[in-house]
DNA sequence: TCCTTATTGCAAATGTTTCGCAACTGCATT
DNA sequence: AATGCAGTTGCGAAACATTTGCAATAAGGA
C-alpha cells in the first residue's frame, strides 16, 4: 500500500536516526526491493540492481541487507536451499508455502496456526519469540478430491 | 526402542538392496549417530566417530550423511544457523524449539499442528508435502505468568 | 583367493557470505 | 561553495560449510 517514494523516505529517517547515510546504492537497492514481489536472493538483487547502475557491488547487497534488515526494514529468510532470501518488511507477518515443482513461493497467514505455536511453546514452559513455517507442496490437480473422494 | 545392534543390522540389509557397501565407516558413523541423543553438525559427528577411528575423514562423513538421508535412515534439519545437523529417523515425526539463549533443542510433536498445516495446504489447492517448523524461544520464569496475571 | 566396483582419504574446488583496505562520498559545518 | 570527518563502496581475498576428482583401498560375491 506504501509507495516507493515514501518508503524510501521513511527508510531515509530510519537512517539518519542510526547515524547512517542514504547512498545512491541503498538508494537503488530499496528501489529493487520495492519493486519486487517476490523473494530474491543477493544475487537476484544484485542482478535487477546492476542493471540499473554497472558500478554496483555485490558486496555492497550484501552490506545494505545487513543494514536494511537491523534496521527491521526487510525480512530474510532461508528455505530449503539454504541461500538467504529477502523482502521488504511492509506487510504483516505471513508464513510461506514452497511449490516443490515450480519451486514458486506462496504467502498465507493463519492467525490459528500463529496462536497454535505460542501455546505450543507456552506448555514447554517457553515464550515464543520467532519462528519459522514452511511448507513444502505439491499442485493438486482439480477435481481430485480427498482419499474417500 | 530400537537398539543400536539392530538398528545397524536392519541398515545393512537397505544397503544390500541398493547395492551399497557395510563399511567400517558407515558403521561407526552409524554407531555415532545411534549414541546421539541431540542434534550433532557434521563435524559433531566427525569429532565424535574420529576419537573412536582417527583413520576417518570429514568427507566420509557428509557422504555418508547423504547416503543416510536418502536411505531413510536420517533426518537432516538446518535450523537459523545455517548447518545442517542430523538426528537418526527411528522415533516418530517431531518439530523443534530452539532455547535462543542456551542453544537447547527441545523436541515437540501436535497432531493439532500437523492437521493445521495439511488444512492450510489444501485450502490453497496444495498437497502437503512435508514442512518445517521451528519455534524460537526464550524459558519463561516460573512464577510470572501472562501479561494479566 | 580373485575380481569387480563401491568407497575412502586427500586436496582442491564450490558457492555463499564476510572482511580488509584504500579510494570515495554523504552531509554537517564553516 | 569549500572543507573535513566519518560512513560507505568496490575489489580482491578470506572464511566456512559442503562437494568433488582421483588414485588407492576394501567389500563381498564368485
Ligand atoms: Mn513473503
Ligand atoms: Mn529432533
Ligand atoms: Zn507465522
Ligand atoms: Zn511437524
Amino acid at each position: 500500500m506504501t509507495g516507493i517514494a515514501q518508503r524510501v523516505a521513511g527508510f531515509e529517517g530510519q537512517l539518519k536516526d542510526a547515524g547512517l547515510r542514504m547512498t545512491q546504492q541503498r538508494r537503488l537497492i530499496l528501489r529493487v526491493l520495492a519493486e519486487a514481489d517476490d523473494h530474491p536472493d543477493a544475487k537476484g538483487i544484485f542482478t535487477r540492481a546492476f542493471a540499473l547502475d554497472p558500478t554496483l557491488s555485490l558486496s555492497t547487497v550484501y552490506r545494505t541487507m545487513k543494514v536494511l534488515e537491523t534496521q527491521g526494514a526487510i525480512e530474510r529468510h532461508a528455505f530449503e536451499d539454504g541461500v538467504s532470501r529477502y523482502e521488504h518488511a511492509d506487510q504483516e507477518h505471513h508464513d510461506h508455502l514452497i511449490d516443490i515443482e515450480s519451486g514458486e513461493v506462496i504467502e498465507f497467514s493463519s492467525d490459528a496456526i500463529e496462536e497454535l505455536q505460542r501455546r505450543i511453546a507456552a506448555e514447554l514452559g517457553y515464550e515464543l519469540v520467532r519462528h519459522r513455517l514452511e511448507l513444502y507442496g505439491r499442485k493438486k490437480r482439480p477435481g481430485v478430491r480427498g482419499k474417500k473422494g
